[in-house]
DNA sequence: CGAAAATGGAACTTTGCAGTTCCACTTTTG
DNA sequence: CAAAAGTGGAACTGCAAAGTTCCATTTTCG
């Protein structure tokens, strides 16, 4: 069932999926196919049905975004150094946020299939976020959740302006990360 | 072609098609038209086709959070007073925000032709972003413009947070202006 | 009241995408 | 090299939603 072959090829259909769901969640299989550079029969052999595609798509992007996080470190150092460096992990899989983020029936109805065992209890982001309010950084005065939510909409926010041309990638994270930190405020 | 029945017709079309879409952007027509307590030939003599539905219900969104920042005075009293009236505003017109953002084929493909008229030098919220800057209430070393959209995505995150059942409606405004002034820092 | 306007149910046709099948072709691998 | 695995073009079928038409019924208003 897995060869070296077919897994490249399930990799390159997944992250096309991703990358152009993310940009048009009304795309068609044919144009996720062609984005892949693989054949529509190639795309209907590796997943039936385009839910099933979404499942797949959902759950490798919540890998990669569980990856970075990991490699992020998010429980090293102090948490204004780690939520900078969370940060910065998010920006670098924007095609998955963007994919996973999008679409509200996504969060609601693809992904509890795609990954039940997920939960906020055991999400190093959230665990980041509490140890910063423990510590006096981060503001105790709002939930853990809804920082987290602000975290992912500011970034969301980000890379929409790229996609329009309105924000230099490389300014991403310094934005991001200021206008987490202050808000809008002046000095 | 215009009657006071007709009106309320089209009023009530509009209305329920922003507040259904804004919750499944694959929501039907007949679906629309249930919504908006009309048959489907109804919604169909007055809008031919979806397009035709999604401009016109574009620019009455567009139209109602006209209003609703001039209702806000904008430019009236100091930045920090103003924003939080806007910030009042923009979450009485919930739906519209939700609707008008929760599809980025909205403000890219729909909008240009359903206001064309629209662009960002007349915008009375960028008129009041650049003048908090200019007085030193709002950070300047980020651009007005990115300042909006940070506007907007906390109110849509917070907006989701409420569908989702987990933040009560009584909190958002506060919230939102806690965030947008403060960012997730602690005191 | 009665004419005009507006509505909506129902039965269509059209359209576009999803999913299937078949077979020739290419690539991998023992 | 030859068998096996993988690929993709093309021509299907199926289906759900879009859009159309017709006509009986209800509502509005002079």
């Amino acid at each position: 069932m897995s060869s070296p072959t077919r897994n490249r090829t399930e990799r390159a259909i997944l992250e096309a999926a991703a990358s152009v769901l993310a940009r048009d969640r009304a795309a068609t299989l044919p144009q996720i196919a062609q984005a892949a550079q693989v054949g529509r029969t190639t795309l209907h052999r590796y997943f039936p049905d385009r839910e099933k595609l979404l499942i797949a798509a959902a759950e490798r992007a919540l890998e990669a975004m569980d990856e970075a996080m990991m490699q992020a470190g998010a429980d090293q150092g102090t948490p204004r150094e780690a939520m900078h460096r969370v940060v910065a992990a998010l920006c670098s899989t924007s095609d998955q946020i963007m994919f996973l983020w999008g679409d509200k029936c996504m969060l609601t109805e693809v992904i509890p299939r795609a990954a039940p065992h997920l939960s906020t209890d055991q999400d190093p982001v959230i665990d980041l976020i509490r140890r910063g309010q423990a510590a006096g950084d981060f503001d105790v005065e709002v939930g853990a959740e809804w920082i987290q939510q602000v975290l992912w909409g500011i970034c969301y926010t980000a890379f929409e302006q790229v996609e329009a041309g309105t924000l230099a990638k490389h300014e991403v994270v310094p934005t991001v990360i200021r206008t987490l930190e202050r808000g809008i405020a002046a000095d």
